[in-house]
DNA sequence: GGGTAACTTCGGTCCACAGCGAAGCATTCG
DNA sequence: CGAATGCTTCGCTGTGGACCGAAGTTACCC
């Protein structure tokens, strides 16, 4: 394995302004350059050199769009390296915190994480799609199974498999960060999660990762899980 | 989150010396300053310079030893994050090999990971504890049973529980790097690990992280796993 | 077309820090 | 005790790269 590489990495991530700008992206958010330059307290050209970095790196990919460019994460890979990271650095803090996670109590419900829904909810709505046997979670991959799209139904979103053009799986576990238990990711996620929010079942805050339930939300994610279910997010 | 603490961390892994030095800490063995500095091609002095800082952000830890100063990782999360990185560097390289993990052969057998044995043979002693209900393996915690003493007896290991003290699980999954599935972390996967080698079922090679089974080991293990389930380790 | 806004490239300054040589502690051995 | 070994502290040098100002490029709008 090639160390410098690996250094390499490391030594991008290792910079105040450049970690900022990361940490930021966490929400799974596309940013310009311009916002990521305020975000990371430098100036324009500063920032651009950071993010041309970043991308020649693969932690980035940037979409063009008119005179905007556009960044975001690259891959599920780089937020969980990111989050290895954040573990260690909570971990060096004196007080050996037992509590898990984030302090917010907005974060702990519902959150973004890079792109899917992470948090009590994210793990609720896990649970669910395994109780009715809708997927089936292996360590690392979860199998779609041919009830998924009955139990879709009730919030009508229908999950068309045709995508399946790659080899990566549709469904991925993700562990959850406070809650110590899995959510879902990969595109099945990111497409609950963004029909969660087109529907506003859910809404971001203007910045930040945390996701607030509205209440008509409330009323279908209710009668989606169950009383029981919801009671626990 | 501090966001410094975070640049802090990845800076100190992102500086070629550095990394080389906790990449070779990832097999769990303790070295001394002098080891480490002629891994990192660097004098003493400045592997010197290195260690208190590592020690002090604490990514590592040392034990005291007459003259001489044994270093290693301080702990799982520290291995985690270094792998998290591996993971992202080796992405990076344009061939998206689907090929997960290393290359070589006997690293994808059995291998240090950390303080345990993973590679395939880790992962045929997890799918052994799991099948005879010895433990259950939840996403983050493995939970032990009273099965575990029995299961253990035919290789004339017992597995003392009264460590309990601290609030640390006893045992946790670790999700294997090339295998893609669980192996066995935490005390207990430590404490097995540590039978292995001292009954001479397995040896260290000089460096590295590789594992070998020994014509007594694999006798022994046949017999422990079954021999359907050792013919795929 | 000109004006403006988003972004990049270029040139230059400045500082953090990796690395080494030399000297200073500690510990073990004869 | 003195010699040798492992490691650290100190002082110094050299360089990589973070940052900014100014100028250049691209795209949008009127």
């Amino acid at each position: 394995m090639n160390t410098n590489e690996i250094a390499r990495i490391a030594s991008l991530v290792g910079v105040p302004a450049r970690t900022t700008i990361l940490l930021a992206l966490m929400d799974g958010r596309a940013y310009t350059a311009h916002e990521l330059a305020r975000i990371g307290g430098v100036t324009p050209q500063t920032a651009s050199g950071h993010l041309s970095l970043l991308v020649e790196a693969g932690l980035l990919v940037f979409l063009k769009q008119g005179r905007h460019r556009y960044h975001r994460l690259a891959s599920q890979e780089v937020a969980a390296m990111l989050e290895g990271i954040m573990q260690v650095a909570a971990l060096g803090r004196k007080t050996p915190r037992i509590e898990t996670g984030p302090r917010n109590p907005g974060m702990r419900r519902a959150r973004m994480c890079y792109d899917h829904v992470g948090g009590r909810l994210g793990v609720a709505i896990a649970d669910h799609l395994v109780a009715e046997q809708a997927i089936m979670l292996e360590p690392d991959v979860g199998v779609l199974t041919d009830r998924l799209q009955t139990v879709l139904a009730p919030i009508e979103l229908s999950f068309d498999q045709t995508h399946a053009a790659s080899s990566l799986p549709l469904c991925r576990p993700c562990l959850d960060w406070g809650e110590r238990r899995f959510h879902i990711a990969g595109p099945l996620g990111q497409r609950i999660c963004n029909h969660l929010l087109d529907n506003d079942y859910l809404r971001r805050r203007e910045a930040g990762r945390e996701l607030k339930v509205t209440a008509k939300g409330a009323t279908a994610l209710c009668h989606w899980l169950g009383a029981e279910r919801w009671s626990e997010v």
